[in-house]
DNA sequence: GCCAACGTTGGC
DNA sequence: GCCAACGTTGGC
């Protein structure tokens, strides 16, 4: 899952109450579907910093919601308003996350491009912009290896 | 700051 | 349904 630092980064998360935060402003439907149908309560999350100096993954954390409707949608004063969601249909969801464990150090994008083991994760791809994306098992044990976890 | 890649919108 | 225009993302 990505998150611009500036906006919020994993310490953020880290230090936030119960170090679980709601992951709201999900606009785009692929990611919407995949919090909304593809993760379970205790996936593993790799929390990664994007738009960032370097980019990469900054901490683990790990499902801690199910899926339910992001309020900020029906919130005119929020950016992430949305006038066309309804409540009795909402349009964009989202799920809890917690931090659950902090790295080493930043494993920035430029070393899970040069690992010939991570060449078909997601985040690697060129004009990779979803912001949230699955990791196969094998991808998410060789990320723990290369932080030095 | 640049710009390629991508998703969405809306005219037709 | 097509596709050009537009806005956004995000690496560099």
């Amino acid at each position: 899952m990505k998150s611009e630092p500036a906006a919020f980064s994993f310490e953020d998360l880290w230090r936030a109450r119960r170090r679980t935060t709601f992951w709201d402003g999900v606009r785009n439907y692929q990611a919407r579907n995949l919090m909304r149908g593809g993760m379970r309560v205790g996936d593993g999350v790799l929390f990664y910093h994007s738009n960032a100096a370097p980019p990469g993954v900054a901490g683990l954390a790990e499902v801690a919601s199910a899926a339910r409707p992001d309020p900020t949608q029906f919130d005119p004063e929020d950016p992430h308003y949305d006038p066309r969601s309804r409540r009795e249909e909402p349009r964009w969801w989202g799920v809890d996350v917690r931090a659950v464990a902090r790295l080493p150090r930043l494993l920035p994008l430029e070393e899970l491009k040069g690992d010939a083991r991570l060449a078909g994760m997601a985040v690697v791809q060129r004009g990779s912009r979803l912001s949230v994306q699955p990791v196969t098992p094998a991808e998410w044990k060789r990320v723990r290896q290369l932080a030095g976890l």
